[in-house]
DNA sequence: AAAGACACCTGGGAGC
DNA sequence: TGCTCCCAGGTGTCTT
């Protein structure tokens, strides 16, 4: 999936479409995502789109009557389409604005569209933690949460409640960029490394956000295009290859299920 | 209470 | 060619 900057790279490219358009239709060809489609997002039908923003990553579609909380899972992405375009066998769900559509395509089936009620929030926003890029995220406390935990650090920067945002991807580059090995107990990082983290993973983040997002196997932008950020990874995907750094191989490991690359020399 | 395992799905690639 | 197995961007929920 999309990671962060995938989600955010979506949110830019769809919401100049889509804002101030009136909600003509929602059809939904498969229900089943990680939980059923809401059935009261057929409420909004006749709605103004009014603002389109993201939460971790999660986009929100919002209108006077409640908001469509979308997720893209692992394998999910949105793209504006001129209505009448026949739909392939994952093409899901279809927000239908008149002339146009927002078409939804997940294989995997990860991702959800859930309905949220007007000046309400949903159950799974409240438990995230800070945005990378937002004020509300601060040296101290992240540095505190992380010198709590004796998880190897990786994990811990992936956890949703110590920042949100830092999937699979960014979280090896991030480590890559501070040279701390991912398998070190988080508590057992010095204060002026997890500076460097804290660094890295804003500027890992708002770097790739920059390129577009990375292209994976499945991903594409909103447009269709392409992301670059592919060409700026270090580690991710890279084992067994030199460090661009120090030319040692780097090592592919599995730390929590999720593969892990990393430099022995260059990350401590 | 924290941390690890499992679950949800499909498709692509490796290996036999 | 075709079968089986493993892996993939996430994250809530259940089990230790």
């Amino acid at each position: 999936m999309p990671e962060l900057p995938e989600v955010e790279t979506t949110k830019r490219g769809v919401q100049p479409h889509i804002q101030q358009q009136r909600i003509t239709a929602l059809v939904v060809r498969q229900a089943k995502l990680r939980w059923p489609v809401s059935p009261e997002l057929q409420s909004l039908v006749g709605e103004t789109i009014l603002t389109v923003r993201r939460r971790a990553k999660y986009l929100l579609i919002d209108t006077a009557k409640g908001s469509i909380m979308v997720h893209l899972g692992m394998s999910g992405s949105l793209r504006v389409i001129e209505q009448g375009e026949p739909p392939g066998f994952h093409d899901h769900v279809d927000l239908e604005l008149g002339k146009i559509a927002l078409r939804y395509t997940d294989p995997r089936r990860f991702g959800c569209w859930l309905f949220v009620a007007p000046n309400a929030s949903h159950e799974l926003l409240s438990k995230l933690g800070p945005e990378p890029l937002e004020e509300d995220f601060q040296r101290e406390p992240f540095a505190a949460a992380l010198r709590a935990t004796k998880r190897p650090i990786k994990q811990a920067i992936m956890d949703n409640k110590i920042v949100v945002g830092v999937g699979n991807i960014y979280a090896n580059e991030a480590l890559f960029m501070a040279k701390i090995s991912p398998v070190r107990a988080a508590s057992r990082v010095s204060v002026k490394r997890l500076n460097a983290l804290y660094d890295a993973i804003r500027i890992v983040l708002a770097e790739a956000i920059e390129q577009g997002g990375t292209t994976l196997k499945d991903f594409v932008g909103s447009d269709g295009q392409p992301g670059y950020f592919k060409q700026s990874l270090h580690v991710y995907g890279r084992g067994g290859l030199d460090c661009t750094v120090c030319k040692q191989a780097l090592k592919e490991i599995r730390l929590g299920g999720r593969s892990t690359v990393y430099c022995p020399n260059c990350q401590r």
